[in-house]
DNA sequence: AAAACTGTATTAAACGAATTAATACAGTTG
DNA sequence: CAACTGTATTAATTCGTTTAATACAGTTTT
């Protein structure tokens, strides 16, 4: 279900909290749907609840699910979910365009580099 | 010419580098002038000398100055140092672009975003 | 009601990357 | 020769991440 590489720079957390925001956004997790217990999920990831906590705690904070003590954490409506992705990935890509900019390359050139996937 | 902000979480070494990468592809360094030597600019940001030795061997194998044990480091041309920004923020916008699309969001969209700045 | 689950919080230890510190060496300049 | 330059190395420190071991309160199950 998720997958944690150990050779990987970025801390473990941020790793979980991409791999289940994926599943959200994406509707594998169903809106409502129950994540695995934190304990569960350290479990089968062999990694500490700890760490499982601070990527839920951050997920919840995002908006991408929401923890019920006693019962359990649920993934958030999807519609909520993905407004709440694209939203990021948009911010961060127009500041990108704006660094672009400033490096002298065109609206066009952007344009082109999203039509085509080139990298010339 | 260079501000170290101690509150960002990102590492020292890689604000030194961004902003000296900045001087040259702007040409506010002109290609082959002369930096400030690794302990003079480690003095005035009042930072390990280690520290700034760090920046300038990554600014070094990336194309961005070139460094003569003895004399000193020195701006390289700024055409090479310019592509090889360009090279680098297109990467990772071309990926941007694609994360977008996973999300649903459609090349139109991107479009808009990138001419208006807006953030609808 | 008891047991087994749930999220949450806390404290301490271990670990690793970033940073500092203190040198040292070789080449260049004045 | 003296003062600069880049470069390399080793050890100590600092800090965020991770682990570990608990504990508490609420929910579900038996």
């Amino acid at each position: 279900m998720i997958h944690i590489d150990f050779r990987d720079p970025r801390p473990i957390y941020e790793q979980v909290y991409d791999a289940l925001r994926n599943l959200i956004v994406s509707g594998v997790l169903a809106p409502g749907e129950k994540l695995p217990s934190v304990r569960e999920l350290a479990s089968t990831l062999a990694i500490n609840p700890n760490t499982i906590q601070r990527a839920y705690r951050e997920l919840e904070s995002d908006g991408y699910l929401c923890s019920v003590p006693g019962k359990g954490s649920f993934a958030s409506g999807s519609d909520a979910a993905r407004s709440a992705h694209r939203r990021e990935l948009l911010d961060r890509f127009c500041a990108l365009a704006e660094e672009l900019r400033a490096a002298g390359v065109s609206d066009e050139n952007m344009i082109r580099a999203i039509r085509g996937g080139e990298r010339t």
